[in-house]
DNA sequence: AGGCAAGATGACACCGGTTTCCAAAACAGG
DNA sequence: CCTGTTTTGGAAACCGGTGTCATCTTGCCT
């Protein structure tokens, strides 16, 4: 019993060196190259020498060495994520979905939160991306927007997927959600109730997003024959704060819109503050809708109406872009958001 | 022409090619060894010859190339978040901080969440740590509790920092904050305020955090001189409806509480839900206090007087400790929590 | 059978650092 | 001036894989 291979309990002297590629070629008679082959899956191989050779990998339980393979392809595995996004929720629920994806491969997932306004985004990621090697990267919006970031990423051969809105780039490296649609019905939603004084809080400027949006309310409107009132339309830039102020703005309006859509949640928590100061009661008074679905949504008072997308399969499907192009899942790109009914929305008062 | 790699357009007939250690000692007439020391910063080196090869080295823009070096040192320049932690916020806070430290270092940031329940997670641990070998690993909680883990990081050679409650491991490699004072000081202000019958919501059996709260809850009360009333205690999981599911317990007990401490804010904002169905109003009728002052709280109606603890310090601290042990700033492991107060607390009504 | 294309395998250099070992140079003491 | 010790630099091996290219089998065609 010269080798005895207990991985728990080293206990004897045995230094539990691990196998390398080395070892599994000399035990199982063929050449380094021959084992790279079967462990990169090479087509032309024999199918004898393959098992043989997968015999003794399973039997040592090698496992290649990452660093060693990433020095001689000049490409690490890693992922990144690169963000500018300040909803936690949004963002964890991407890494969570990059993981389901990446659980049971060698990937791993490494996190690069950056400042959309800083001068140095360009090179501070270019260096990144250089130092780490990254084999590839998905950006979140509102970065994912940021054309000459994509470029950089291409120029440096680094795979890359984009999360945002349609249009930003070809279905191989994007994945979307169909905001305007979603908002569409849910302004049908409040107008099938029979409110006609609608208010809409619009995300920033410069949002894709934010414009999707925009553009899904006032098609929704259109389509129910009403037609926008400037004094109902207001911006905000998804703060909770700013929805606050929104609302100051809206809640001044005579008359008051029975309804409002929020192009987030953390705005439409802001404008229930607003309306609850003025003691005006939600949803008897007015309705709300908000977007996103975030915790907060389901944990205010009443339980917000919103507007919900995939996010975790989004980001699975979009990881499963980066490291398996090819596969057929990575085909979809466009991804369906639905209305999450709750208790913020009622008929408007007679 | 047989070879043409042009990658995208470097204008110049200049490959771009990155300098490599070899370039650097032929530029500088030293040897490849020299240069290393250099990088590594060896002590026993001239002077002269060290400021020779640094000027080369700026010059040339020379990066060392990570993966070479990972390989050779048989260590990655990664250091790993393991957590198992609901709360997106707060994970979110620590990647930060964690990023605030290693910001202009070499280091990147690996995420890796994982299900506390799983009978694999221990085998999966391992096999993500050799795998990537990871430099170090920073251990939140509840999942830094865990002593097996924190034993196969240390089996692994994988340098350890833990996140929670005092207590859990030696201060070079823990980073606590004061939950049982901060929580004592909490009640301190409900009872200053004249409240005598004070509920209280735990969170679940078996996490420190938890019962450090109850601690600090008792010893709060038994400094005011006040008894504990068995029906006034109760216990949640950390998750909004089981604060609600506590709030319907408290709320039906008689004489009813006139003010809840709450082991942390989704569990409050839950009972908030349940005082609202209930028609009390709060802070009039309850007073209420939160633990971790997450965004809900500032955004629920009234928002919540809730114990704020620095997080991201916190992170960047315990980072530090990973990366550079022997530093001063490595030195603290206590970080102090204060009392936010906001509108959920009141006097009790006469 | 001979010729040739295609397929399977191996030898060896290479990725870009670190480390071991040893020689040369510098320095001290006797 | 010689010997012994310490500092400094170089050659080569090594970390553990992959790429290129040559070689050796095969199978197929005429």
């Amino acid at each position: 019993m010269p080798k005895e291979s207990k991985p728990d309990v080293p206990a004897a002297g045995v230094p539990t060196a691990k196998p390398t590629i080395n070892d599994v070629a000399r035990i199982s008679g063929v050449s380094k190259k021959t084992v790279s082959r079967v462990i990169n899956k090479s087509p032309l191989l024999g199918q004898a020498t393959r098992e043989k050779v997968e015999a003794v990998i399973a039997e040592l339980g090698f496992v290649p060495n990452l660093q060693a393979r990433a020095l001689a392809l000049r490409r690490n595995f890693l992922i990144g994520l690169i963000h500018d996004n300040p909803n936690a929720q949004m963002v964890l629920g991407v890494q969570e979905g990059i993981l389901q994806t990446i659980r049971d491969t060698e990937f791993a997932l490494v996190v690069r939160p950056v400042d959309r306004h800083s001068p140095r985004l360009l090179d501070d990621i270019r260096h990144f991306i250089e130092q780490q090697r990254l084999y590839g990267v998905l950006l979140l919006p509102p970065i994912s927007e940021n054309d000459e970031l994509a470029a950089l990423c291409r120029e440096l051969g680094c795979t890359l997927v984009r999360m945002g809105s349609a249009e930003l780039d070809d279905e191989a490296h994007l994945v979307a959600s169909n905001d305007r649609q979603a908002v569409r019905e849910a302004v049908a939603w409040l107008t099938g109730l029979g409110h006609k004084r609608i208010g809409f809080i619009a995300g920033p400027t410069g949002f894709r997003s934010a414009y999707e949006r925009e553009q899904g309310f006032a098609e929704g409107l259109a389509e129910a024959g009403l037609t926008p009132d400037p004094a109902l339309a207001t911006r905000g830039d998804y703060k909770f704060e700013s929805g606050y102020e929104a609302g100051q703005r809206l809640l001044d309006a005579l008359p008051r819109p029975t309804a409002v859509f929020s192009s987030n949640d953390e705005m439409a928590a802001g404008l229930l503050h607003a309306a609850r100061e003025r003691g005006i009661d939600v949803p008897a008074q007015l309705s709300i809708i908000g977007f996103d679905d975030t915790a907060i949504a389901a944990h205010i008072w009443p339980p917000l109406t919103t507007v919900r997308w995939p996010i975790v399969p989004m980001a699975a499907a979009a990881a499963h872009k980066l490291i398996e192009p090819s596969d057929a899942l990575s085909r979809q790109a466009l991804f369906l958001s639905d209305l999450v009914r709750r208790a913020s929305v009622a008929p408007p008062e007679a």
